[in-house]
DNA sequence: TATAATAATAGTAATCATTACTATTTAGCA
DNA sequence: TGCTAAATAGTAATGATTACTATTATTATA
């Protein structure tokens, strides 16, 4: 993957804010600072981004893809209502550790992604 | 909510499988059964019986919502090359339990659902 | 049991986030 | 400096999901 002033340009913001942003934000604030950035090359290289692990991807409900520039090890809880996003720094934090934060837990999604023994390559 | 006879289908079709399929399939599934059910009503029952807690949806890799009518609680694996999705029923499985399942784990996502502070009624 | 009110459906059109495509530009090396 | 392939801008296409509307079916009530 070689240098382009774009991915260096969408980097820098994702990386630079504590939201979790969708394509459509990135793209706007890149469009603020270099006013021909397409879309398209926001999504190419938020994809190539995520592939790599520079960033992390979160399927929210709201349909749209939301990105995270801080690749630590953390949770999320999301606002049912609002659709707000709220990172959880400690690991394995309890309902009630959460209730504490003012947040009222109705459900949990955990998720491990990786290769199932069919698509690992033995050697 | 009163009964329809399509939600009924459509219930026990998702109900009746171990598998996590998408809306698309429950509707090949139900036309087997009820042959000009419409796609719309699946969609619109599968959100429906989501709302209730009937079943619940999995936002994966694949941009498309895979439902599992296994409520009780576990976690997911999804396959990255070839999209599996497999449960995990012990809860808080670590990846070394997982690749002795033959799993490789690159990554994880936990996320929790609710309400935050600001969308909380106060009584 | 017949009737009225209205929730649910079938079928189709619309939406909208994301991806694909293509001519042009640019990074980076000989 | 010129060459080659990767990256981009701009636009068109895709495809899952939702919206819409005339019709049908459920259920409460007389």
């Amino acid at each position: 993957m070689r240098y382009s002033r774009q991915r260096e340009l969408i980097t820098s913001i994702i990386k630079g804010r504590c939201d979790h942003p969708t394509a459509d934000m990135i793209y706007s604030s890149a469009r603020e600072i270099e006013p021909n950035v397409s879309l398209g090359t926001v999504y190419r290289n938020l994809k190539q981004l995520a592939d790599e692990g520079v960033i992390i991807t979160l399927e929210t409900v709201d349909k749209r893809l939301h990105y995270d520039g801080d690749v630590s090890r953390h949770s999320h809880f999301i606002c049912e209502d609002c659709g707000k996003i709220i990172d959880l720094f400690k690991p394995a934090q309890t309902p009630t550790e959460l209730e504490e934060l003012g947040l009222t837990v109705t459900g949990e999604k955990c998720i491990y992604y990786g290769k199932c023994s069919d698509c690992t390559v033995k050697n």
